[in-house]
DNA sequence: ATAATAGTGTCTTTCAGACAGTATGAT
DNA sequence: ATCATACTGTCTGAAAGACACTATTAT
C-alpha cells in the first residue's frame, strides 16, 4: 500500500469551570510560533511512545496544566484539514474536561491558565474558536438529558446550586418545583448529611450524585 | 518542541442500510495483512496530499467502495492507542454513513461491499466490532430526537414506513396515532403528491423531509 | 418576630398512549 | 361487499408548569 506524508496529530482541551454565577475557559498563551501570543486550548502532540491513547495524551495534558486528575473529561471531535495548523497537515481530537467547582478557586489562584468568557471569546490560536463553539453545543445539549452539570459542581452541592448550573447551560429558568420533583424522579442524587448555609436563611441539604459516571435520562431536562 | 513519530491516521466507516425489516452494515474482506481475510468496515489512510479533512477522507472511501456521493455521513469518534494496529501507534476517525433505501438494491446486487446483520456480527479487524457497538449506540440514541432514522429511507416515504424504521432502531414499538400527531407538529416533513399502495389496501400519502440536513426535536421521540 | 431561602402540596395545562371509528383503494 | 391498510377523533392517565403554602435557620 502506499504510504502518504502522516499528519501532525494533537489533542486540545475545552476546559470548563462554574464559579456559581459563569463560565469559564481554559487557555493558554501561546510563547511559540505558530500563533505567538494568542491564546489557545491547552493541548500538545499526543506522544507516540507513551501515550495509551488520544484520552490518555488529554488527561496527560490536562494534568500537566492543572495539577488534576480524575476529571470529568470526554471525546468532542476530531478537527482536520491541510491548513487549521500551518506546519502542515493536521488533526486534532478535542475533549472537554470539567473542573469540579471545590478545584476551581485554588486552580484559578495558581494561574497557570487564563480565564475567559467562553460566550465572548477574544480571537484564539488555530480553528480553537470553531472547537470551542462546538463543546458548548455539544455540552448545551447533554445538559437537556444528563447529569452534565453535576460535573462542573463539586463533590456535594444542594438542588439550588444544582439547578443554578443547568439555568445557566440551558440558558433558561426552570421551575424549581418541577426540578426537585424530576432530580427526586431520576434517582442520581444521594442526600448525605450535612447542610449548607447561604446567610440567614433555612440550610440547604446537601447531595452527591449516586456514580462516578455520567448518568443519561430517559426523558428531557 | 521534541518531535515524537507521527502516528497512523485512517478512517472507517460504519456503512448501515435499510431494506425494509432489518438493518445491514456493508463490510469488506480484508485482502492484505494485518487480519487478511477477516471483514473489516471500509477505510483507508488520510491521503494528507489530496484530502482537505478527515470527512472528505471518509466520503471519498464511500464514493469509491460504494459509487454514492452526498450520503449522510457522520463523525462518530476517534479510536486510537498504539495495539489497535500491529503496523503502529494509529488513530481512527470513525464514521458513520447511511445508504438510502432507493440506492440499497443496486448497491446490494453490485457486491462490493458484503452485507451483514450488524446485531449478530463475525469477528471483525482491528478495533471494528467497538465502533460498530459505538455507532449504533450513536445512531439509537439520536433515532431519540432527531430524523436520523429518515436519512435510511428513500427520498419518499410513507409514514409507516418512517415509523418501521424508528421502531427498528429504538427497538419498541410505537403507538402509531401519537407517531402521526408528533411528525405533524415536528413540522418537518412535507407530503408530496403520489401515494404508494403496499396491496389490496388504502394508498399511504408519501412524504418528503423539508430540509437536507438531520433534524433535531426538541422534545423526544 | 422577621427576613430569607429551602422544600412541599396541589391545581391546571399539556402531552403521550390507547383505541374506537372513519376513509379509501384493490379484489 | 369485503378486506386490508391509512388516517382521525377522543378518552384517559401521566408528567410539567405555576404558585401558594409550610419549614427552618440567622438575626
Amino acid at each position: 500500500m502506499t504510504d502518504f506524508p502522516r499528519p501532525i496529530l494533537t489533542v486540545d482541551i475545552v476546559v470548563l469551570a462554574f464559579d456559581g454565577t459563569a463560565l469559564h475557559l481554559g487557555t493558554l498563551t501561546r510563547d511559540q510560533a505558530p500563533f505567538k501570543g494568542l491564546p489557545a486550548l491547552p493541548g500538545g502532540y499526543v506522544h507516540t511512545d507513551t501515550d495509551q491513547s488520544t484520552e490518555a495524551a488529554a488527561r496527560r495534558v490536562l494534568a500537566d496544566k492543572t495539577g488534576l486528575a480524575d476529571i470529568f473529561c470526554q471525546q468532542l471531535a476530531t478537527f482536520s484539514g491541510p491548513t487549521r495548523d500551518p506546519r502542515g497537515w493536521s488533526a486534532s481530537v478535542a475533549y472537554y474536561a470539567l473542573i469540579p467547582a471545590d478545584a476551581f478557586p485554588a486552580l484559578r489562584a495558581q494561574a497557570r491558565l487564563d480565564w475567559t468568557a467562553p460566550d465572548a471569546l477574544p480571537p484564539l490560536a488555530f480553528d480553537h474558536r470553531q472547537i470551542v463553539e462546538a463543546a458548548l453545543l455539544r455540552i448545551r445539549a447533554q445538559a437537556r438529558y444528563s447529569s452534565l452539570p453535576a460535573w462542573l459542581l463539586g463533590e456535594t452541592f444542594t438542588l439550588a446550586e444544582l439547578r443554578q448550573c443547568y439555568e445557566l447551560l440551558l440558558g433558561e429558568p426552570l421551575n424549581d418545583s418541577a426540578f426537585r420533583r424530576k432530580m427526586g424522579d431520576l434517582d442520581f442524587l444521594t442526600p448525605v448529611t450535612g447542610a449548607k448555609s447561604k446567610s440567614t436563611a433555612r440550610p440547604a441539604q446537601l447531595y452527591l450524585q449516586k456514580t462516578r459516571s455520567l448518568a443519561l435520562f430517559d426523558r428531557t431536562l
